[in-house]
DNA sequence: TGTACATCAGTGAACGCGCGTTCACTGATGTAC
DNA sequence: TGTACATCAGTGAACGCGCGTTCACTGATGTAC
């Protein structure tokens, strides 16, 4: 292996790590020596990689949201619209799993809270959500398409959050289930 | 005023600067010196009235829940209910002015992603959450008005979350509009 | 009503710690001849 | 093919800063007589 894909690999890493990190813990809460030692790295060596830890949550969003689209719209849902394609959508992003896997959450719901906070990231959380409403739009029909994709994200995003913030793992099913058995 | 009364008003200011500064900007980014200038004192107070500043954590959700129970459900929605209610609930959760008063938005939705950093203030926040649905629920009806209620609340929630998010304010408007026009 | 003492809300300097960032250095990989 | 040198990904100690928390102290309020 060159050099340069050494590198690659090293940064690819640090990506991976922090987009599971940045949403399993939050990005004040994950250190850049947890980042690292998750990567397989030192501290150190960071800064070949990146000018600072705000030029990393850019890439984490990157990477988090193309997850978030794999989830949407691949991995079986690809030929689907309307309806169909709601129903199939909504069941995975709203299925208990999705409640564990703290560093798998959807980009949209768990950095939303984030971004805020960090103003150099919220101009890609803009362009990222909003590629994916119009992928959401895609899928669905008529004049009110992009209207509708807002309610369904937002709904989803919120039970999302909701239940993962509760403390009682039967609340927690009470929210994706009430979502998840109607529009 | 007595000594008593003092200190107790001083708590009173303490808990009322962090519930705004805590939404508005996080648990963890607003420190102990920020909190008591805002309250009008100064850091070594801060131990006369609460534990730690997780102590203060909790009372800020608590009052914070408590002004959104009012936003919910006085103010003029004392006597509604049904479609009644949701409508005039939803168009005030979703003005754009929620957008602007940082400090002063649902404690659900903006707690939702700070609680789980914060393991000691889940349970009050999944009280209080609880509370706001069953409050939603009697005023709805039939056997799935608590369905219902988490349905509309992770929506609303949802979407306050995302145009708070978003950087461009006619995405913002874009989203809340979605939500607002229907259910 | 006045005096002496006790209480206690609040002050601000200091401490310890974690974290982002820097930088001199190492050693493996790549290049020139 | 081998040798000498250059490059550069990564290391780890050190720096500076912000922040939560502690604590000796102050001065105004309250109490006893």
């Amino acid at each position: 292996m060159g050099r340069a894909e050494q590198k690659a690999e090293s940064r690819e890493r640090i990506v991976e790590a922090a987009a599971r990190l940045f949403r399993a813990r939050g990005f004040r809460e994950t250190s850049v020596d947890d980042l690292m030692g998750e990567a397989g790295l030192t501290r150190g060596a960071f800064y070949a990689h990146f000018e600072d830890k705000v030029a990393l949550l850019d890439a984490a969003l990157r990477e988090s949201f193309a997850e978030a689209r794999r989830g949407m719209f691949e991995r079986g849902l690809e030929g689907l619209r309307g309806a169909a394609w709601i129903d199939r959508a909504r069941a995975r992003y709203l299925a208990t799993r999705h409640l564990r896997e703290l560093g798998e959450g959807c980009a949209a719901a768990i950095f939303a809270r984030e971004v805020p906070r960090v103003p150099e990231a919220r101009a890609t959380y803009t362009a990222e959500v909003t590629r994916i409403v119009d992928a959401m739009a895609a899928r669905l029909d008529g004049p009110g398409a992009r209207a509708e994709a807002w309610r369904l994200l937002s709904q989803w995003a919120g039970a999302l959050m909701l239940a993962r913030a509760v403390d009682d793992p039967r609340v927690a099913r009470e929210v994706l289930a009430a979502v998840r058995d109607a529009g």
